[in-house]
DNA sequence: TTATCATATGATTAAAAGCGAATATGTTCA
DNA sequence: TGAACATATTCGCTTTTAATCATATGATAA
């Protein structure tokens, strides 16, 4: 994968946060949607931007897509796993993000929970 | 430094091409100018943007102004000296910025003999 | 001091990136 | 099959970023 695009997928303060959270394991689109607090559309496309940089890959299970860190990238890239394991921890808003992850694998809950609200991460 | 500005002010090809010929010693405005063949506000722009990233920093020589990558970056943050070292190099364009700064240097010329032509470097 | 030169900065335009709402697609489950 | 749901995509809009031309600034040298 060619640099360029790879730094720019990594230039945007949402698909990093959406990084810090796969750090910790898959996830679906729509637990990516309640944990960031960002709308459908936006996070599909956020996806998407990570998928065409070859950062991210996704496998379905039944309805829903879930996304993984692709190891490939990080041993191709040492850089991209230096930030990824290094520096996004330090920006503000991901601290949060990893508080309400926490909240969420804690909880047991599944995807289908979360919309439904059975469980406040705020 | 902030992460996201630094990744921001990375992701330019203009400007991962300024870096690359930074990493082989100081250069003036006019010498990027000549070098990179992009005009001369361009030059001073992107310029300012690494600046502004704290990527790079500047003294004065007489009317020109140098400059120079900012060695505490790469300490603070190692994955900017990951690419400045072993990412930037597989950008095509930087081959060829290479071979004209050698051209350059070799020749023993002052960036005023580049601006009057004295030296040819494609 | 004035002319010259290197660099920076406005102002404008063009291109790219991001966002929300609505819609399309494709899967699941009743 | 058809309704419901998860995800992707399109559309219109706003914001950001980059490029160019022109001008300003600030230093040097005659």
């Amino acid at each position: 994968m060619e640099l360029l695009p790879i730094i720019k997928a990594l230039s945007d303060e949402t698909r990093l946060r959406i990084l810090n959270l796969l750090k910790f394991g898959d996830l679906c689109v729509c637990e990516i949607e309640v944990l960031l607090d960002i709308n459908q559309s936006n996070a599909s496309r956020h996806l998407n931007k990570l998928t065409n940089a070859k950062l991210v890959e996704y496998y379905k299970v039944n309805k829903y897509v879930y996304y993984k860190i692709k190891e490939d990238i990080l041993k191709e890239h040492p850089f991209v796993k230096e930030i990824i394991d290094s520096e996004i921890i330090n920006l503000k808003v991901c601290e949060s993000d990893l508080t309400k992850l926490k909240k969420y694998k804690q909880s047991g809950l599944s995807c289908d929970d979360l919309k439904e609200g059975k469980i406040c991460l705020n």
